[in-house]
DNA sequence: AGTTTTAACGCAATCGATACCGCAATCTGT
DNA sequence: ACAGATTGCGGTATCGATTGCGTTAAAACT
């Protein structure tokens, strides 16, 4: 591979100056003069020259390129996370290296061991396994500077981007209670997980703002995928007193919900309201509509990219980690409204915004 | 950065013995006795020794990783694709760095000529824009493998893999006309695109087929993305003889296409017939749901990333360049079908393959 | 016993680019 | 006109790991 490169040493040779000289006139030193510059820079492109980025990587120790190390990339949310890393990485000159690790543990350590001395910064959404930090203290003990974003853990070091889960998660579960809906049941992962935690907690706290009591039956803690929040809606389904409205805490919890419940014959939102944290386009599109948010993943993505390049480029002389928090926006849907006995007025009414617009469409993220 | 990495000098110098030594023992090289082979071991790590993957890189003239340049990272089939290339990569030891170009040729230009001196191996699909291809000389010149997929050209050298674009079209609208559409449109982007060529081919060569005649006011090549599909779509709409169905040829423009026709208040299925060129489980979950196809995404990307280790680890001993050409399904949803009339038995009937599957649902790719 | 083989390790070159230092030749100032 | 400053370039070490070759001592062989 690579066989026929050709390097500085070539083009020194084949002009009869030296490698230092070359190097220099083709990154414009001024103490090349620029009749040798120009010379040099034509032998270059005659003679089809690329420098080495390895060996400059080497000399120069970096490289240019920040790892991203997530649970998956398939989901709009990640996506649009991704995206907005990608605009801020592409526009400061660095590339991506994207390693997913299916929300397993080890999978996650083999690819932030491995990325550590090839990347130049870590951006980090830690699964759903991981307790254990340990995989972290390379990049401590190198300085490489590590940024995490939604689920975020304080033994990571660095800086953090992550919204405000707890009052977005009060917000939704309020309007639940304000349509009417008496016993709402929760989907949600293992609270180890700071995102987890945060949403029982704002739920909990709009139920007991509101007056109504909390019953740890409603509480699913099964996880955050399709098929566990499938399970928890059955876990939920066959409780004496059955739920009248699910907060689900993932997309594809709702989506889970949603199909369940279909599949039930319940008419969403009148038998069973839903709200959904999540921002996926596709919630408005379906009918009824689910009730969810406006997560602004690109925001997320390009603010988590800002900061660890910034960290890279003043080489961590700013010692203080910031935590950065976005807020979310509630987009109101049938799946929450119970539209028996109201006309369409007044069901638009309720609704602030409605259905799906043009931006989620296009995936404007 | 990486100030305190510690190198094989300094295990070396700690233990009295010579830098090859050192390097030849923790690879375990039989030259080195088993003594001295574990005491190195046992000091690299006391001294938390990593290996510096830059310099391997450089002396070994590889980096273990891969280029990606794909249009854009948000729709579900280019995620689906990604998803099948990190799978592979990941079981052979290899990160990927991925590069969107937002459909920019400059953009994938730039790209793939900076990826050039970082990957051992280059994917790619090629941006809409893309009718030049001199960005790719310098993989040839050096070697290093591409592998295109999905949109190719002949001038880019390498293995391809494809769908039978041309064929699956031709199933979609020979499906429209045998539900009784006689006038339908089709919405692409422009014919230097390969599938956009081979797409509107088979939807001549059906309509031909089935004794239609071709009226190049309903062959639209405005693009294909949500806005240009809709442009394309009220284009059409304002035709003097209105099309009764349209050939959407992307998840985008099949998005556009129904919100447009909702909007304009026409009862999709029976005034109006879409059917996708498109693997989107949105289209599942609309109502009705949208006629579209089951791409195999996953498999294509992991057939792209095999190819393309596949040539870096034999280094391109083989020649001869391949193309895999990978088969669709069609999915018959109900907006392809005229159901005014007909009851439910027939109307499940005419479907073979109903609304969303469990699996689509959850994104099994 | 003398020679050959083998085991075990060190030396130094290499990968390609960068940068510190040094050294001429030219230029500046008085 | 001559000391000092500047311009322009070359030599060489360096980044860290790998590897071909050489070397030494012990083991094996005739």
């Amino acid at each position: 591979m690579k066989k026929n490169q050709t390097t500085i040493y070539d083009i020194a040779n084949a002009m009869g100056v030296s490698a230092s000289t070359v190097s220099r006139a083709l990154r414009n030193h001024q103490d090349i003069s620029e009749e040798v510059t120009a010379n040099v820079k034509k032998m270059a492109k005659k003679m089809n020259y690329k420098t080495n980025i390895i060996a400059k990587n080497l000399k120069e120790r970096r490289t240019k390129v920040i790892g991203i190390v997530i649970p998956e990339v398939l989901h709009h949310f990640s996506m649009s996370v991704l995206n907005g890393i990608e605009e801020v990485a592409f526009r400061k000159g660095f590339h991506i290296i994207v390693a997913k690790t299916n929300e397993s543990y080890s999978r996650e350590v083999m690819h932030v061991e491995s990325l550590a001395g090839l990347v130049d910064g870590l951006i980090i959404c830690i699964s759903q396994e991981t307790k254990k930090f340990d995989h972290f203290k390379t990049y401590k003990q190198l300085d490489i500077p590590v940024v995490s974003f939604e689920r975020v853990a304080d033994k990571v070091a660095g800086h953090k981007v992550l919204m405000n889960d707890e009052a977005t998660s009060f917000t939704l579960v309020e309007h639940l209670i304000k349509s009417g809906f008496k016993r709402i049941g929760i989907i949600t992962g293992g609270d180890h997980l700071n995102i987890c935690k945060s949403r029982i907690k704002g739920y909990m706290n709009a139920l007991q703002t509101f007056g109504t009591e909390i019953d740890e039956n409603l509480i699913i803690k099964s996880g955050m995928s399709y098929q566990e929040g499938r399970v928890g809606f059955q876990k939920l389904m066959s409780l004496g007193i059955k739920p009248d409205a699910i907060f689900a805490t993932s997309d594809q919890i709702a989506l889970a919900v949603y199909s369940e419940a279909k599949r039930m014959g319940l008419q969403i939102g009148n038998d069973l309201g839903i709200a959904a944290f999540s921002c996926d386009p596709l919630l408005g599109l379906l009918e009824p509509a689910i009730t969810g948010l406006n997560l602004k993943g690109f925001e997320m993505g390009s603010m988590s990219a800002q900061l660890c390049i910034s960290d890279i480029e003043n080489e961590n002389k700013n010692l203080k980690t910031r935590t950065e928090t976005l807020s979310n926006e509630m987009i109101i849907r049938k799946s929450s409204i119970k539209s028996i006995g109201l006309d369409n007025d007044k069901l638009n009414e309720l609704m602030n915004k409605n259905k799906f617009t043009e931006e989620n469409l296009v995936y404007i993220y």
